[in-house]
DNA sequence: GTGAAAGCGCTAACAG
DNA sequence: CTGTTAGCGCTTTCAC
């Protein structure tokens, strides 16, 4: 009675032939190896690639296993091997169309590695990206990928927990340790306010700077310092906060083009800003280009079936995923010294900026503009 | 020597005191017991929720815990419980707006009921999707929620191996033990067909057809039924057939509008179809709705940017994927024996669809029309 | 080549 | 209320 069977008296219920009626229990490696013949270590070679097996055994343990519709658990083999396989992903808003494009990059990459990907949308709140990222971690995700929006010291803490970290998009100024992936934004702005320079605009307004105290993302700060070198000069007055949220930024964008009557082109630094400068212009009846240029960052599907279709910058999203995920998880060798990867970005030329044919650089051909003339160029 | 031995002799490098220079493992639950002086079912208890635990013990353990930067594993746990908190989501691409939306659905309620979400993209095909089915499936997530692409025979399978499976969007008639989660496209077609024929328009092209052999998809059916109940008369020839690819839908837009110039509106099945009318109108030179009044099925961001504001039918995509994740975790309990669950749509009328004021109802007012001359109605 | 056995970190009885 | 113990399904030495 101190026998430990080997094959009679099944502990539990269901019995060789008697499964009738049970709840289909999943296979297990157990219940492979004993059909096949073999012993559990067998069948995990076989699933699992490790070691050698006999041509005719791995068959064996192969039908043995197709017939029991047995698919290996991640659940013990992470618990052994100490890794899940999966990654994990922090966006602002899936819904975001860059967001999604990013998405699809880091998908793609995750796929050819053969890992799987936890999405998750932290809407800009920082307690609910640490609270995400408590729960990636809790999963024993290999790795992940962030689009960061809440504070430095958030994730500050973070880094440290993290199995690895990998920012996408925007990069924390205390974290340099925290690989990047991200677009030149910079050079992107740069080349629209040197476009709009040379259309012959001299009152470029920016849409979406930080708030009075906050400081200036890198968008904002290219487009100050790019206007002496274009010749222009700046005015403070039409370098105007707006959060990236529609009610925000259609309310900035109305402040401002009903402020200003003398603005002959908007610099939108993102796409709900440019849709609310689109929107706005539309409310005010100016004609785009005629009487305000817009052009905006980011060159979202709208913006080409917009009537005019808007000139944009446009950032390979998709790739700045896959690249992140690479970096995540092919590279894990080394640790990457050489700084943030940035990828270049490219000015999409539409109908929606304008060169300034009025004899008044300085103000909108429309009736409220001020009435001083100057000649062509 | 056949002592178990409950404390001395470990057999592992690693003992109580001798950590030195060691690479950071993370801690365990043996950990926090040793740490805060419990048994390692206690630190369990205070961790998962389960069980009484004395105030003085359980502030001991989060202490202990916080000290060591525990984080409970959800690999071990969920080999345990066999459950791992987490949900899988199959879209056919997450960049689409309606998957997008859905997926923020899915996600906003997985949040709420503290799960995690594998998301994944099939593109539409049926082979990827049954391979990133079988990742889930080994990811042992505790439910699938899947946008289907594929045809039926590899869900038919995947019905049984899934742990719960709930179909968003789209049913798969072979498969009615499914629960699924749709709109009212049906409703959402009918009401547009209803509202066009009001307008005056007896030509109406429908824009997405499934291709010839297939089997026609519910929006088809409902435009071919909505005919006669408004008093018009199906041309199969306005059927026509695209798939919702960028390049397809362009060539089957341009196809249409070029062969048929007595086409007075066109209603496209879905917003890349929609997209490619209103680029081909625009190519051809058709002004919108005074030549062509253009409605489509998805009401996406930029229908409301578009000019004319497209009218479209407005599907509550976030709300599915929230229903749909309702239904795979919180009604685990109840088999939903009431077929699908049906969420309302709603035509939002915009500027695209104009009322025919012209004599001749069954052309377009521009040139190259047939002389045929009607009276109003 | 193959099998036996020892855990990975955790929860769920079951005793105290 | 708390500790001990027995696995969950898997990989991995280590013998054979």
């Amino acid at each position: 009675m101190m026998e430990t069977f080997p094959g009679k008296r099944r502990p539990t219920g269901l019995d060789a032939g008697g499964r009738i009626g049970m709840a289909e229990r999943a296979a297990t490696i157990k219940d492979v190896a004993a059909a096949a013949g073999v012993g559990i270590a067998t069948v995990s070679r076989v699933f699992s690639g490790t070691g050698a097996v006999a041509a005719g055994t791995r068959e064996r343990v192969l039908a043995a296993a197709a017939d029991l519709g047995y698919r290996p658990s991640a659940l013990g083999r992470g618990l052994r091997t100490a890794r899940s396989g999966g990654i994990g992903l922090i966006v602002p808003d899936v819904t975001d169309p860059f967001c999604a494009e990013l998405t699809a990059g880091v998908l793609a990459c995750a796929r050819t590695l053969g890992g799987h990907v936890v999405v998750d949308a932290a809407h800009g709140d920082p307690a609910r990206e640490a609270e995400i990222l408590d729960r990636l971690v809790e999963q024993r995700v290999d790795g992940i990928i962030a689009v960061p929006a809440g504070d430095e010291s958030g994730w500050r803490g973070a880094a440290r927990v993290c199995p690895r970290l990998v920012f996408a998009d925007r990069a924390l100024p205390g974290l340099p340790e925290v690989p990047a992936v991200l677009a030149d934004d910079a050079g992107g702005v740069r080349a629209l306010v040197e476009y709009l320079a040379g259309l012959g605009h001299r009152r470029i307004a920016y849409l979406g700077a930080a708030a009075p105290g906050a400081t200036p993302g890198v968008r904002e700060r290219a487009f100050r310092d790019a206007h002496a070198p274009a010749g222009l000069v700046l005015d403070e007055d039409l370098v105007v906060p707006a959060r990236p949220a529609r009610d925000a930024a259609y309310a900035a964008a109305a402040g401002l083009l009903q402020r200003r009557d003398d603005v002959t082109a908007v610099l939108a630094a993102g796409h709900l800003l440019g849709e609310a400068a689109v929107l706005v212009a539309r409310e005010l009846d100016l004609r785009v280009p005629a009487d305000v240029s817009i052009a905006m960052v980011d060159d979202v599907a709208w913006a080409e079936l917009c009537d005019p279709p808007l000139t944009a910058v446009a950032r390979p999203a998709r790739d700045m995923g896959y690249r992140a995920c690479e970096l995540l998880l092919r590279d894990r060798a080394r640790r990457g010294p050489a700084g943030p990867v940035l990828l270049p970005t490219e000015l999409v030329v539409r109908g929606s900026c304008g060169a300034l044919r009025s004899a008044r650089p300085g103000g909108r051909p429309s009736g409220r503009s001020r009435p001083h003339a100057e000649t062509i160029r």
